[in-house]
DNA sequence: CCTGATGTTCTGCGCAACAGAACGGCGTTC
DNA sequence: GAACGCCGTTCTGTTGCGCAGAACATCAGG
């Protein structure tokens, strides 16, 4: 990376290229694989993976497999504990899942897309697959929407604050979703319900009221009604 | 990193030096505490942010100061799911903290530490205090010893698998823990209940069954009966 | 207004890190 | 058993990357 482009370290943003070659559901990637993934050297790699390694952030099977390591982990929960919303979040969702028999999701804005950062699940067999640490569109989706609609604080008392989408990420989904708000009226997150299309979209303008106030009260406890 | 030691990438592991000087309880930190902590210069430090904040390791405050990013939650929760338990532990531990009124965690051993995995609190007001993410010591508590005397396999049937401590870790807490196994009967982790010592120990005896059945519960369910 | 602390920018120089070849081991096929 | 292809490991000459650290700008507090 030269000077003349944009700052930073080229063998830092190697290494992390590396740790992005992970995807969802597998456990361990072989050197090929990481070049493959990467374009990197084999060479290059096993060096940048003896320094992750040494800071536990990967490490190496018996099989000489490579897997992620412990210390992002670690860092993960700090990041997610760093927002303070975890000690009020988790009974919330799960609450909000119990009584309306769906899943429930906390989104965070994260630049152009939104983060799964807290989820229950619907006590039913049939529902959405969702899990923390996705990453989806802003522009799709009841709560990426609720993002997109409420950056810049609280709406007018009076206004329906519930966004409905019917179908947009996969269609045979549906997702509710509401603004929950922090300190200073700064939007803190979209707390969603979503499920099966067939099932939710018959419901979605009954079940409207309990996630918004599930959201009002959550907002309240975060300080977010003193902005 | 001279050659002759150990094989790695130095701007590397400045980085990665960079991610642990976050503790609990941290949303951000400032430039001057990063430079405080780790001991690299201002500059060094600048360059190496702007590389973790281009991969979303890292953002930068409104007001200059530098948070961990979305990116860490994202490889956490791929190394969590990628030990293939997410599933089946967080429900099975809910379920023993319900019904055992005490803390339930699940243990993994990472190098010489045991790291929480996953974690469900006791519904009661008085609890330990202990979050995903956290590196506590295998010699002492009750989690680091069932991961210290089962690393080996499944005892001998008969063999009381639940180890007791009582204020090891800290002289007001206890806890219990018996080994889950997995494929090939490899110890995949330790589950645990712990609580307030003066309310635990009275009945750590009694909550034993229920706890060997647990574990053994999940090591039926992760194939480790099998091997 | 002054001071101290914090954050930002710049650059010469040294060596860190890379590219990529060569090699060994292993599994598969004939 | 030999040959082949793929994977992981080791090695090294060269160069440009990345650092140290000084200088500077900004801001908050007294």
């Amino acid at each position: 990376m030269a000077a003349a482009e944009e700052p930073g370290v080229a063998a830092v943003e190697r290494a992390l290229s590396l740790l992005a070659a992970w995807r969802e559901g597998e456990a361990a990637l072989s050197l090929a694989e990481l070049a493959a993934r990467t374009g990197l050297y084999k060479s290059t790699i096993l060096r940048l993976l003896a320094s992750l390694e040494r800071f536990r952030c990967v490490q190496r099977r018996p099989d000489g497999q490579w897997a992620l390591g412990p210390m992002l982990f670690r860092w993960g929960m700090l990041y997610q504990r760093g927002l303070r919303l975890d000690a009020i979040l988790p009974p919330a969702l799960r609450r909000l899942a119990d009584e309306s028999g769906e899943s429930a999701t906390f989104w965070v804005r994260e630049g152009g897309q939104r983060l799964c950062l807290f989820r229950a699940d619907s006590p039913r067999a049939v529902r959405d697959h969702l899990l923390p640490g996705e990453l989806l569109p802003l522009e799709q989706g009841a709560g990426g929407r609720v993002l997109l609609a409420f950056a810049a604080g609280p709406p007018p008392p009076g206004t329906d604050p519930v966004v409905v989408t019917l179908g947009e990420r996969d269609p045979d989904m549906a997702a509710l979703a509401a603004p929950v708000f922090g300190g200073g009226g700064a939007l803190a997150g979209a707390l969603a319900l979503s499920g099966p299309r067939a099932r939710l979209a018959p419901l979605a303008e009954a079940l409207k009221p309990a996630l918004a106030a599930a959201a009002a009260a959550l907002t309240r406890r975060l300080g977010g009604d003193l902005g």
